[in-house]
DNA sequence: GGGTTATAGTTGAACTCTCAAGTACTTGAA
DNA sequence: TTCAAGTACTTGAGAGTTCAACTATAACCC
């Protein structure tokens, strides 16, 4: 194939320490949470935006739009969190196609004890290193690629 | 727990930007090079690292260096390659506790081939919503992160 | 109504990654 | 010289993810 525009070398950059810090990023999450709470970081998200949705509970079709799962991704990973009694699973009356995740009272009690823990990751690995200029631009940059990534779909998180 | 300091609301939705950012380019670059190459990006970058390398061949703990990946990982990873027949591995003489690791020619055309397929994709949700300057801009958050969560490190890619 | 099409979700197999051992060498020191 | 400690890597089991079916229900439409 001729005409391939190559990377120069700050691309070349640019794309290697957002592929490392991502994934040394991902990893550090997920090794704490695994630790504390015994789960995935994926999980911990599950748990957490069930808890700030209405009634604490969403469709499997919400939750998946809101986490960014596939329905697979997703459905394997209630089914463990049913088992361990984080999360309960209930058809819905109008449409019964649906299923509705519901986050029980030890699911939240389980994600009250972690959040702290992971907050303070968080901003560890995130924030400490970062100004708070550096932090908002950060921001605009990742709102832009984010655009661009996931183009059917409106403002984010800050309307949830 | 009394004390933590909470994610305001710029740091709420920094953070999940870079979440969600960093999951979505890296399942869709995962999901180009296993179609059209059939292979993670992860061994993808297995791959790249060794071409780029003197004589194409790195020890496992040099190369486990350079993909940020666990010893195991790299063990699993490079096990599937050599039976694809992409990488070769070999003895050291001089330690003999060491495996080389090398890029065989067929494992060099995967590479070319699969190469401009790749490149295309990352400018495509990496480079193309991004400004130059912010693109630079970007570099250096990213730099001062990776820094942190990667301190026993020098210059990672400029000096290779 | 009855058939097609779309939506909601689940399942199983294959694959990758993690974590905890385990093997095989080398180094250092008594 | 030999024995403890360290280094380099591998292995196997368990867990999460993906992809391609598959089930079940709803909506559309002649």
């Amino acid at each position: 194939m001729t005409g391939t525009r190559w990377l120069d070398a700050d691309e070349q950059e640019t794309w290697r320490a957002f592929l490392w810090t991502s994934r040394l990023l991902n990893e550090a999450l997920d090794r704490q949470l695994q630790r504390d709470s015994g789960m995935p970081h994926t999980y911990y998200m599950i748990l957490a935006m069930l808890s700030e949705a209405p009634g604490r509970a969403l469709t499997m079709t919400e939750l998946a739009a809101i986490v960014r799962s596939s329905p697979s991704r997703l459905s394997h990973a209630v089914k463990r969190l049913e088992e361990d009694g984080w999360v309960r699973r209930v058809k819905d009356g109008a449409d019964r196609r649906t299923t509705i995740a519901e986050l029980t009272d030890t699911g939240m009690a389980v994600l009250t004890e972690a959040a702290p823990g992971h907050v303070a990751e968080v901003r560890r690995h995130l924030f400490t290193p970062l100004t708070r200029d550096q932090m908002l631009q950060f921001r605009e940059t990742l709102r832009a690629l984010l655009d661009s990534l996931d183009p059917a779909r409106e403002a984010p998180c800050a309307d949830g």
